[in-house]
DNA sequence: ACAAAAGTGTTAGATTTACACCCATGA
DNA sequence: TCATGGGTGTAAATCTAACACTTTTGT
C-alpha cells in the first residue's frame, strides 16, 4: 500500500482527480498619485452582498492565459495603460472570500501615472480613492489593498519604481511628496535633496515650472539608462 | 448592452460560469542548515515526464483548506513538525508547467531545525539538497526555489527569521555560518559579533560547546520575548 | 512689499568597514 | 607544543539627522 504522503500533485499523480469547483482570479492595486496624496483605483461592486462597497479591479484568469497576462489585461481595460510597472505580490484563498464559490485570487500592484489615465465612459463608476480613510471595501479587499501598499513601502525604499507614478518631468518637491504619501512619514526637505541628487541618477532637464503663484522648481527626469547600466546594487536602503 | 469591461468577478457576476479546469497546489521550499551549508528537503518526482529529477513538497489544495492549511498540512506530512515558520512567497501559473493539465501553484518557503527533522522510512526518497548546484528540477521548480531562497535573503536582513534555522542554543560562529550560507557573502567576524551583541537581543547562556578540538564556544539564545516587547521597528538593514 | 515655496551647508552623532593579536582547549 | 578556532578594540570613512536663512517668482 502507498503512502499517503507520496501521492501527491509532484509525484505519482498522473491524472488530476483532485479537480474541485475552483475559480482564479486577479486583482489589481492601481495606485495613482495626484501631487499630494496616494490614490488607488476602486470601483463600485455590485453584487448584492456588497452593494456600494468598493471593490479593487479584477477578474476571473483564462483556461488559456498567463497570470501576469491576466493583471495586464484588466489593467489595459481599465485604464487605457499599457507598459505598466506591475508586481505580483499575494494570493488570497479564504475558503468564504467570495459569494460565488471559492475563488482564488493573485493580487498585484501597479503604478500608473495618474495623468494618463481617462476614465471612459463606460467606466464612469470608476473612482480614484484616497488611500487614507478607506474602510469597508468589498470583499477581503481592504486587506488586499493594505498588503499591496506594504509591499509598494518596501520596495519604493530599495528600487526607483516611484517614478512611474510621477509626470516624466517632475520637481524634487513633488518627489518627496510622493515618498511622504506613500511612506506616511515627514521628510526633511535638505536631507531629501541631498540624498536623490547624490545619487546621481536625476537629469536636470534646464527646464522650471510654470504658473505657480512662487519661485518655479526646476524639473527633473529620473536616468533610468543610467541606473540600469550600474553594476553594483547595494544592500540596504537606497538604491 | 453592458461592456464586458464591467462584468466580472467583483461586480456583477453573481454565478461563476467562468470555472474551469484547473487546480489550485501549494509548493514548499523547507529550508534547513547543517552549520556550514543551506539546504532544502526535496524528493525524487516519478511522474514520468520528470522521472528522477528533484521536486519540492507539495500538493493539491482540498476543497475546503485554507492555502496556509494545506502548506502547514504538507510540511507536517514531510517533516513531522508543527509551529514553523512559513511564509507566502509568490503564486506561478504558467499554463503549461504541469504535464497533468492546468496547475496553479502558491510558494511557501519554511524554516526548519534541520536536527528535529527526521525523515522517516516512508520518506526515504526525501533528501536534504545543496541550494548551491542544484539545477534541472522538476517542473519550474528551480525557479520557485531561486524566488524563495531571494525572499529569504531579503527577510533574513530585517527579521529575526534565521533563528529557527539554527537549535535553540547556538553559538556566535554558527549565527554567522548561516547568515553566510543564506546571503552567499563572507562577513567580517569582529563586525558580525559586534552587530549582534549590540543589539542585545542574544541572551548569554553560560554554557559552551562541548567535545570541540579547539576552545569552546560561548553558547546563546535568541530573545524573541524581548524583540517582540521592543515597539520601534527601524527602517533599513538590522532589526 | 508681501506671500509662498525653492534652494542651499554645516555639524554632531551613529553606523560601517577594515584590520591583527592573544586565549582556551584537545590532541 | 601545536593546531584550531574563540574572543576582543580602534580608527577612518561614511551616512544620517537636525537645523535657518536667502532667493525667486507672482500678486
Amino acid at each position: 500500500m502507498m503512502s499517503m504522503y507520496t501521492k501527491n500533485i509532484n509525484t505519482h499523480l498522473v491524472e488530476i482527480k483532485s479537480y474541485f469547483k475552483v475559480a482564479i482570479s486577479v486583482d489589481c492595486v492601481i495606485f495613482g498619485f495626484n501631487g499630494n496624496e496616494l490614490k488607488v483605483l476602486l470601483i463600485e461592486s455590485d453584487l448584492k452582498e456588497y452593494k456600494g462597497k468598493w471593490s479593487l479591479l479584477g477578474d476571473i484568469v483564462r483556461p488559456d492565459e498567463e497570470l501576469d497576462e491576466a493583471a495586464y489585461r484588466v489593467l489595459k481595460a481599465r485604464t487605457g495603460l499599457d507598459d505598466l510597472y506591475m508586481e505580483q505580490v499575494q494570493t488570497f484563498g479564504a475558503i468564504n472570500r467570495h459569494p460565488a464559490g471559492r475563488v482564488i485570487t493573485v493580487a498585484y500592484y501597479s503604478l500608473v501615472n495618474i495623468e494618463h489615465v481617462e476614465l471612459k465612459k463606460h467606466n464612469n463608476d470608476l473612482h480614484w480613492h484616497a488611500i487614507k480613510d478607506l474602510q469597508n471595501m468589498a470583499f477581503d479587499h481592504k486587506q488586499i489593498l493594505d498588503t499591496c501598499h506594504e509591499r509598494l513601502k518596501q520596495q519604493v525604499m530599495v528600487q526607483p519604481i516611484g517614478f512611474n507614478l510621477l509626470p516624466k518631468k517632475f520637481s524634487l518637491r513633488e518627489l518627496q511628496n510622493l515618498y511622504e504619501a506613500i511612506l506616511d512619514v515627514e521628510l526633511d526637505r535638505r536631507n531629501f535633496r541631498k540624498k536623490f541628487l547624490s545619487m546621481d541618477l536625476l537629469m536636470d532637464l534646464n527646464e522650471e515650472e510654470e504658473d505657480v503663484p512662487h519661485r518655479p522648481a526646476k524639473l527633473y527626469k529620473f536616468n533610468f539608462d543610467k541606473y540600469d547600466q550600474r553594476k553594483k546594487r547595494y544592500l540596504g536602503i537606497g538604491f
